[in-house]
DNA sequence: AAAATAGTTGACTGGTTGGATAACTTCGGC
DNA sequence: GCCGAAGTTATCCAACCAGTCAACTATTTT
């Protein structure tokens, strides 16, 4: 009952792209509600303040970005297909959105997350939070490939937040020098950390 | 002539203090003059624009911690354990800082850079450039290591941008999850990203 | 001691910030 | 056809933002 509305999509999505090209710091609501074309007392109305639109919009992209990940890290492929397959989706990922926004934009998660991770405790746990979803999927594949014998490593979490830490490095080099080409090299660097056996 | 004054030094000094601990966003011109005790109008006889004094603030920071990187990669020590004595320094360095401002904070370059890469040129040119001499102490090292026929890798150049990359990698994650711990595999990851024979 | 230089002061500007609020409209269910 | 829930609107606020400025003071050179 009552009236309805697409208005809190719009604001999770704008948010969403706004913060990812730009930064948590240099996007105000008002930029947020203008671009949605939303009142600012509309969005008070969805959200009780900034850090709140924020956790809920990036809950809401890897909602969006799940079954992605459910396809990719599907046991249907071999472990380490899985682990290209990954690297070819965060390549394809990230050509898109610099086509999308002009510019190399990186992690979404960890940005926001290194950015505010002194300051604002829900925005650090809900980064924390996604940040483990997606090392769930390596531990996955690399516990697979550790049983198949296909690897050196021989410790699934340790080695899936390893190759984590390097991929959102990766990345995040990547911004800094506004070039895709530091991602050629995605998989050599995976596949050095888990210890592939012959090429 | 005329008078003499520690105001710049410490506007330096103070801001990059202020925004490691906090973020570039965050961190306005009245806080850092407030807490460097200088007036604002001091501050922009000083520096043209908050740019300006955060670009300046990183370089002062590299110089003071040049000679360190000079003794640490210096070719006294074989190859590996210049690798080795950088990760222990990096460990120490980390414990120090999260005693003084009470948290992780992770690498400044990358932090800065990485909140500013799509907005700021000039602090994203600052970051390369930091990020570049960094590098160029990996690429000695890593070079060294492959003459001697001690590791897997055969480009040093690429090689140190990949251990450079997982590097900023595990800051990023011990900063958003503000746990030092997550630095005990920092050997591991950049000794098996250089494919080091034999343990 | 005068002139030139180097640094200081604090009030000021114009715009923006996150957030609040009260009156209003639109709708589904009865 | 009316009631209450759901969503909208415009306006307001105090705090804060980066940056400006003209008057002032301390120091060194001549």
């Amino acid at each position: 009952m009552g009236r309805t509305s697409d208005a809190k999509q719009k604001l999770l999505s704008v948010a969403f792209d706004l913060i990812h090209e730009n930064s948590y710091g240099t996007v105000s609501v008002d930029n947020i509600c203008s671009r949605a074309g939303v009142n600012k007392g509309s969005f008070y109305y969805f959200f009780k303040s900034k850090t709140d639109l924020v956790t809920a919009a990036y809950e809401e992209h890897w909602r969006l970005k799940e079954p992605d990940y459910e396809r990719i890290f599907s046991s249907a492929s071999p472990p380490l297909k899985r682990l290209g397959l990954w690297c070819d989706y965060i390549r394809a990922t990230q050509k898109q959105r610099e086509k999308k926004y002009g510019h190399v934009c990186g992690c979404p998660y960890t940005s926001v997350g290194g950015e505010l991770a002194t300051q604002d405790k829900k925005i650090r746990q809900k980064a924390q939070d996604l940040i483990g979803r997606h090392i769930s999927y390596l531990v996955g594949a690399i516990g697979d490939a550790i049983l198949a014998g296909d690897v050196r490593a021989d410790d699934a979490q340790l080695t899936a937040e390893l190759v984590h830490a390097f991929v959102i490095g990766l990345l995040l080099r990547a911004k800094i020098y506004n070039d895709l080409k530091v991602l050629r090299h995605l998989e050599a660097g995976v596949f050095a950390l888990v210890g592939v056996r012959q090429p």
